[in-house]
DNA sequence: CAAGCAAAGTGGTCTGACCGAAAGTGTGGG
DNA sequence: CCCACACTTTCGGTCAGACCACTTTGCTTG
């Protein structure tokens, strides 16, 4: 029987075997595509139960490590096999529902980091939305969806930092660090339907970025809340 | 016993009870820092075994919604939580700049709590509110500040709760926790400044009630802003 | 009213069993 | 020799019941 121990003992067994594993997979002990040894020989040879086991093999599921099929058995998976794919996994209601929620918030939430960035932000945080608005058009096309996403996020990011407003940041912070998947999925919906980067976007983006640089805190409020309404909307069917 | 079989048969049984927990959170049944039903009682209602709904407690604690305490029971989890972190010393908590924010921030959240909730507050949750509004009527004045402002709290977190919508009341949960003194001392200097409680805010608050009753969303929002404008612009020099 | 203790509630783990799906095995006929 | 079919084994999915450890609750007692 093989110890499994070495962790704190307050440690759900279950946790301490997907712990076990997961390091196994990431050693290379474990080959991407190689199968894993039945619950049964597992529990055995660690001295568990199945059910702990099994436990463990639901956490590596979720952690995207592991395949199982019923009565086939568990695989570990190529992480890179459907990396591309991850935007449209999860179209149940629970994830749209989700995303809209996620939409709402951001309605409101950039619109008031638009407005307070207008009002005050740094002559340093001015340039580097500059900085990055620029290399946002010039970019234009010809990119990823993944990387449209992530400058998506950079800029909004860099406003909400440019709001000064303590409340306003860490709430987008969550979100954007939380719920970047749903945001993704939105942008993903949206460009599937208009075929390409819809070009109000990129307008929008502009409108926001020269109320933020004429100080109009009111635009630049209206224009980011219009912004993220129209995302919103090309998502909805 | 609850069914459970809308989804494809296909699907292992844990994941069809995590998603429909999901679903619940998601949608307001079950609040942040609720307590879940016990994995027997969660058996027994859903008919299906307690190792089941373990599993289904084991993929939604990957998820990060739900925490749960050996002896102590499961619980929605508030996914703002710790997010807020900042040092921060009591006293600061009446920084003129904290309340501040926290005022501006609350503008734009209760009003989108009191636009949800015109939309979707169940009848449960009418009943409740017009419980909870009464008593603030009665009750009127000769009461401490500090009552005031907890009965002021639960009116407005009752909305929150009644939005129906996940991001917005955790997000109050956090606010209302973490800045409860700072809310509380922007309501002493109001008091302080005019004397006594300001009927404009009585008049408000049944404002909010009154829209939501109706159903009507914008107005809803429409006054819920102006009254947290209201009480902010009192706390001004 | 407080402190302490017993009981009930709850999650964690184990055992053993049955089912259905997939994989492995052997046998028969071409 | 190879292939097709049926049988057996293996495997994951689910269920039932039990016991342990920890927490909460509530009641008793000082």
């Amino acid at each position: 029987m093989i110890d499994l121990e070495l962790p704190a003992g307050d440690e759900r067994i279950a946790d301490r075997i997907a712990r076990r594993l997961q390091g196994q997979i990431l050693a290379g002990e474990i080959v991407p595509g190689e199968k894993l040894p039945s619950q049964r020989k597992l529990a055995g040879s660690l001295g568990v139960s199945r059910e702990a086991v099994r436990e463990a093999v639901v956490v590596l599921q979720n952690h995207g490590l592991i395949e199982t099929y019923h009565g086939g058995g568990s695989f570990c998976k190529n992480l890179f096999d459907g990396f591309f794919e991850l935007p449209m996994r999860d179209q149940d209601q629970n994830s749209h529902n989700l995303q809209c929620q996620v939409m709402e918030m951001r309605e409101v939430l950039e619109g008031e980091a638009a407005y307070f960035a207008a009002l005050r932000a740094t002559d340093n945080q001015r340039q580097r939305l500059t900085a990055e608005y620029q290399r946002m058009l010039e970019r234009g096309s010809g990119e990823t969806t993944l990387k449209k996403a992530k400058a998506d996020l950079t800029f909004h990011m860099l406003i909400a930092e440019s709001s000064h407003h303590f409340i306003v940041m860490s709430i987008s912070q969550v979100l954007y660090n939380k719920y970047f998947n749903a945001m993704y999925g939105v942008l993903s919906k949206a460009l599937k339907k208009s075929g390409n980067y819809p070009p109000k976007i990129g307008v929008q983006h502009d409108q926001i970025y020269q109320a933020i640089m004429d100080q109009d805190a009111g635009e630049a409020r209206k224009v980011a809340q219009q912004h993220i309404r129209y995302t919103r909307d090309q998502m909805l069917d």
